[in-house]
DNA sequence: ATACGTGCAAAGTATTTGCAAACGG
DNA sequence: CCGTTTGCAAATACTTTGCACGTAT
């Protein structure tokens, strides 16, 4: 049973979509309830596959151009965990995001939201003159199983 | 003329290489010092269109296991600013480092560095039980002259 | 001498684009 | 109908690898 917030975001971004004058579509639905039904980034790849085992083939040409345009609502933020590929989650509509700790040992990734992190991000792009529009951070270490 | 800290760098890289082992060699070095006199990060591509340019040119896959040597040895840091395109910057010993502004609308890149930030970064990795590795941090914005 | 370093070309990934057919409003 | 969406295949961009040859120790 998909949660609230899975429901809330999948409907906000078909409202969105519309709102930007785009069509329905077979591949675009798909795209967009694989998303919801992730608790975090994935790759258009493995998007791709997800899709294929769910019986939802869609071509990977499609995966890229719908996350491009979900990209450009805001509708997904692109996350670079940095191994060259970009990696995709749903952005909460009303701006709440986490950011990600991955394990150099095992790849485990894990999220984490940190409001004094935010405020010092705040503070930094303030006192540069930027408005602030998304940012990224990743830690690398090694997690608590892999300090062994 | 090179400053203090590039020079120290070279040094210190020069000696890390010889303490793992490696012997010298001109595509190495030129790779090395191209690197020293850059302020701030950049691609591969940059390293070796700017080493061509330069009457040092080294082959591109040359480049690029010089730069996985270096990254093995934390000579240097991988900077991930999120087009697809893995950037490069001298790491300096101490582990001082700093992170990055980009600006969506002009492309242009600042650096910035804040103890508060680093703090707020520990504390989270401590609650999570990690050993922290490395971070990267991007922010993206506009910057003061594109917000116009 | 012998193992490491280097360049070139070929192979691998990740991502984008051209185009014709399918489809939604 | 008409313009959007889609899939396929080809094109691109970045990075890695295989191999023959050069070079430092």
């Amino acid at each position: 049973m998909p949660s609230t917030s899975e429901q809330q975001w999948t409907e906000h971004a078909r409202k969105e979509l519309r709102r930007a004058g785009a069509r329905t579509g077979g591949a675009r639905d798909a795209v967009i309830d694989h998303l919801a039904a992730q608790h975090c980034c994935l790759s258009a790849q493995e998007l791709h596959d997800g899709l294929r085992a769910a019986d939802r083939a869609v071509g990977i040409a499609s995966v890229y151009r719908v996350l491009e345009q979900l990209a450009e609502l805001r509708l997904v933020r692109r996350v670079d965990l940095g191994h060259g590929v970009t990696r995709f989650e749903p952005a909460q509509p009303g701006g709440e995001h986490h950011h990600h700790l991955v394990c150099g040992a095992c790849g485990k990734v894990e999220t984490f939201d940190d409001p004094g992190l935010e405020r010092a991000l705040g503070r930094v792009a303030g006192s540069h003159g930027y408005a602030l529009d998304d940012h990224v951070v990743v830690l690398h270490g090694a997690c608590t199983d892999c300090r062994a």
